[in-house]
DNA sequence: TTCTATTTGCGAACCGTTCGCAAAATCATC
DNA sequence: GATGATTTTGCGAACGGTTCGCAAATAGAA
């Protein structure tokens, strides 16, 4: 159960192989199927999100299960909470414009943080 | 340039793998490794946006251009257009609050179409 | 201890994608 | 049209992240 506190610290989206790596540096050594295995578990139980980024490998983030939105940082990779609102009036527009019934969204954003920018 | 065809007509996002069935289908055949280099240069003019599915397989779209999000069908995979507004706003609260420097951002959204619904 | 159930590590397999290279097609020049 | 240079293509191997099968190791129960 450190996969889970690891992410927990990190605040960041983590590849398999990223906390891989990090168990290796605390001699916490187990191998990456365990790696894997743990954070399909994780997921599961709504412990944590993936996502899978530009290159196509899938990265893991701790999470709390309510619904929000994140924004990554560019320089240093760190994520920050966004509240979601304003998705009540896409949900309306959507429906009348275009007979499209919503049910789910994802939105991410992309800049610097305080402190990289 | 009939893959820009298909992608025109399509009107949903398709990997590489079901453009080169396309392509087959009306005997127009040709490599994967072609179907590939093609979607890249494609992707490079800004004719072609694309995103990573759940699976983490790429599929693509014929894009114009002009900035927009998509909802996309979980009935028949059909994308329709939305028009970005209420991000000015987010921008702001991003910045007050978190300090953070909004500089892209993606929305998508997912559900059921006309169609489908 | 002994027997069973669960977890682990290893390596192979998998799948979408990329790469190297030689064959084929296209273009330019004579 | 023939010749050579340039570009595009197909093939198969390689790649990288992920999954799978299976046997060894570990943990739990009796
Ligand atoms: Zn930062
Ligand atoms: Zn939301
Ligand atoms: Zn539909
Ligand atoms: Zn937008």
């Amino acid at each position: 159960m450190r996969i889970a506190a690891i992410l927990r610290e990190a605040r960041q989206y983590l590849s398999a192989a990223e906390i891989h790596a990090r168990l290796e540096r605390e001699s916490a050594e187990v191998s990456l199927s365990t790696v894997y295995r743990t954070l399909e578990f994780l997921r599961a139980q709504g412990a944590v999100s993936q996502r899978t980024d530009e290159a196509g490998e899938t990265t893991y983030l701790s999470c709390d299960g309510d619904h929000h939105h994140h924004a990554i940082c560019r320089g240093c990779g760190r994520v920050e909470d966004v509240d979601c609102e304003a998705i009540d009036q896409f949900t309306e527009d959507l429906d009348q414009h275009n007979g499209f019934l919503l049910e789910s969204h994802s939105m991410e954003f992309f800049g610097r943080c305080r402190a990289c920018r």
